[in-house]
DNA sequence: GCCGTTTTCGGCCCGACTGTTTTCAGTCG
């Protein structure tokens, strides 16, 4: 049981409640399931301390909904929920994931053609019964077609930000165990891909069997799949499933290697390896060209012949070429640059940026406008997590939703801005908080603030909100005259993509990346799990025209400020180096990287 | 259902866009 889980009900009776027109309440339980999502403490925790009362504490819940938490916590399950759901037995979160469908297309689409699942929806929108109901016409029907494409392709895969701490904690529990000698999360989480398909963990044991017992006994799975004397398999509570292989300790490196991946990346260096007389396999690099018949034959001449493979390391060095990190391995040119390099010549490898060597975050949200925490208690995190600086950059006018921010209002919180700064400065705390907002791009290329005021801001960022389906040409030209404002510092999430929801818009890249380049406006890698935008592609094209980018988190809470961590992941996929990334460097060379 | 230097009752973020409509509901951010 897990606040996530909980709040994943609250969110779903929401959208039930919209379903049935029930006024305000949808609101709240959304409000407490935003707030659950990101709470720090498990509400189990809470409840076994404080009871319904410390339930009831939670900004977002009140009685009836601590009430709710606690049925949850002791039955597993809630009345409320079940109710609905026997009352309106549709899939509504799977269903209202296309973009565009909301509950009430839902509710009508279920009252008129029974559909309850998104194959329902995708036979009635191909046989043209869709445009037919009431309401509804020939482009929301392809719409909807469309969008079901889109959620079709992104199926099965997770948002790495969504694994990622579950598999740090899976980890931490099997090393703690007697019978794990190490354990290493291989596969597409090692090399930190955006999204995740399954979740391939390594061990080392001595006692194989009772490592897997012991797995088993750590982790709440819903089905095994499979369970042999040196793997399992299983489908967790969480719907994802997880491979577990125990290897020996010797092949460690071999097996790391191979199970890390990429397949692109392992066939073009098994290639490579045949190429010079060498046979590659997750048990090692052998001399010679003969299989090895059984899987893990352990005859002598296989042994002897075998020459690599304690660490991964080896391997690599043993083909004649340097390390090459995990981020980087998609064969996307990486051996030839790891072989060049071994043999001195250019261009080599990147020297991709540490993890850790962030010391600012250039886009945070407080509670000014959508964010859940304050401007003092984002900067306190920050510091608490290493950094030496955060510019606050709240939501500016137009985006009346979140209580965007005019010139009044943000003149207002730069004097906020000061006193907290003051307020370090008397505490002897070195830590500065810089005056930013996240600027509207309005559909014309103007911005929603005046010059005058954005004058007087640290830190500009300046992003697209709306009129996303602009053609291609004009939406370069709006986002290029943006970019050209003289204050416009940092071009916040330049393609507006969210991952398994919503495709980038329409931009011409390459126009983007040589305006940044001419204006010297800085592009953004947004870290928030759902964005990472520039995505990788994009960040090596702007490497290699040498312009530079800013790491932000794009926090909307405390909790999200460890964030940052994916968006390192994401340049060093990208071939960015720690030069690259102008929150790397301190606050002032830093600023004077700004216009 | 939640919350309160706005009121323990009576409000709840709100403007733009889209596609369906002849005046608006639904969705998104």
């Amino acid at each position: 049981m897990s606040n996530k889980e909980l709040a994943s009900l609250f969110s779903t009776i929401a959208l039930y409640l919209e379903i049935e027109d029930v006024p305000f309440k949808p609101q709240a339980y959304e409000r407490a399931a935003g707030v659950l999502e990101t709470l720090q403490e498990r509400v189990e925790d809470i409840y076994e301390r404080e009871g319904v009362k410390g339930l009831d504490k939670i900004s977002g819940v009140g009685k009836g909904m601590a009430e709710k938490i606690e049925e949850y916590i002791k039955t597993g399950a809630i009345g409320e929920y079940e109710k609905l759901r026997k009352k309106i037995p549709i899939d509504i979160k799977e269903l209202t994931r296309i973009e565009g469908v909301g509950p009430k297309m839902v509710r009508d689409l279920y009252k008129h053609l029974k559909i309850k699942t998104i194959a329902d929806l995708e036979k009635a929108a191909k046989a043209g019964k869709v445009r037919k109901l009431p309401n509804f016409g020939e482009r929301t029907e392809q719409n909807i077609l469309q969008g079901i494409e889109f959620v079709k392709r992104s199926k099965g895969r997770w948002l790495l930000g969504t694994i990622f701490p579950y598999v740090e904690v899976l980890l931490g529990k099997l090393e703690g165990s007697p019978f794990v000698t190490r354990a290493i999360a291989a596969g597409s989480i090692r090399r930190m891909k955006e999204t995740v398909g399954d979740v391939d963990i390594l061990i080392t044991s001595e006692k194989p069997e009772k490592a897997i017992g012991y797995f088993l006994s750590v982790v709440s799975y819903e089905k095994i799949w499979g369970k042999g004397a040196t793997k399992v398999s299983v489908r967790t509570r969480e719907g994802f499933d997880i491979d577990m292989r125990v290897l020996p300790e010797e092949v460690f490196g071999a097996g790391l290697q191979y199970f890390t991946g990429s397949k692109e990346h392992n066939v073009r260096l098994r290639t490579y390896a045949a190429s010079k007389g060498y046979k590659l396999s997750e048990y090692g690099l052998f001399r010679g060209k003969r299989r090895i018949v059984l899987q893990q034959s352990q005859d002598n001449s296989e042994r002897s012949r075998r020459i690599a493979c304690a660490t991964e390391e080896d391997v690599y060095r043993a083909l004649g070429m340097n390390y090459i990190e995990p981020e980087l391995r998609e064969d996307h040119g990486e051996i030839d640059a790891a072989l060049r390099q071994a043999q001195g010549k250019l261009p080599g490898l990147p020297k991709v940026i540490p993890y850790g060597s962030l010391k600012g975050d250039l886009q945070v949200q407080t509670d000014w406008t959508d964010g859940k925490d304050s401007i003092e208690a984002m900067a306190r995190e920050a510091k608490k997590q290493g950094l030496e600086y955060i510019a606050i950059t709240d939501h500016t006018r137009d985006l009346a939703m979140t209580g965007g921010m005019d010139e009044k209002k943000l003149l207002s919180q730069m004097r906020e801005i000061d006193k907290i700064n003051e307020k370090f400065k008397a505490q002897g705390e070195k830590f500065r908080v810089l005056k930013g907002a996240e600027v509207n791009i309005r559909k014309d290329g103007t911005l929603d603030i005046t010059d005058e005021v954005l004058a007087k801001l640290d830190v500009v960022g300046i992003s697209v909100h709306s009129n996303f389906k602009m053609p291609k040409k004009d939406m370069t030209a709006r986002i290029v005259k943006a970019m050209g404002n003289p204050h416009a510092d940092i071009l916040f999430h330049p393609t507006g993509r969210l991952i398994a929801k919503r495709e980038a818009y329409q931009v011409d890249m390459d126009e983007i990346i040589a305006t940044a380049k001419k204006t010297g406006t800085i592009l953004e890698i947004n870290a928030f799990p759902e964005r990472l935008d520039l995505a990788d592609s994009n960040i090596k094209r702007a490497v290699e025209a040498g312009c530079k980018m800013a790491i932000d988190s794009d926090a909307h809470s405390i909790s999200h400020l460890g964030y940052l961590r994916y968006g390192v992941a994401q340049a060093r996929r990208g071939w960015a180096e720690q030069q690259d990334i102008i929150n790397s460097y301190p606050l002032k060379e830093m600023l004077s990287l700004l216009k």
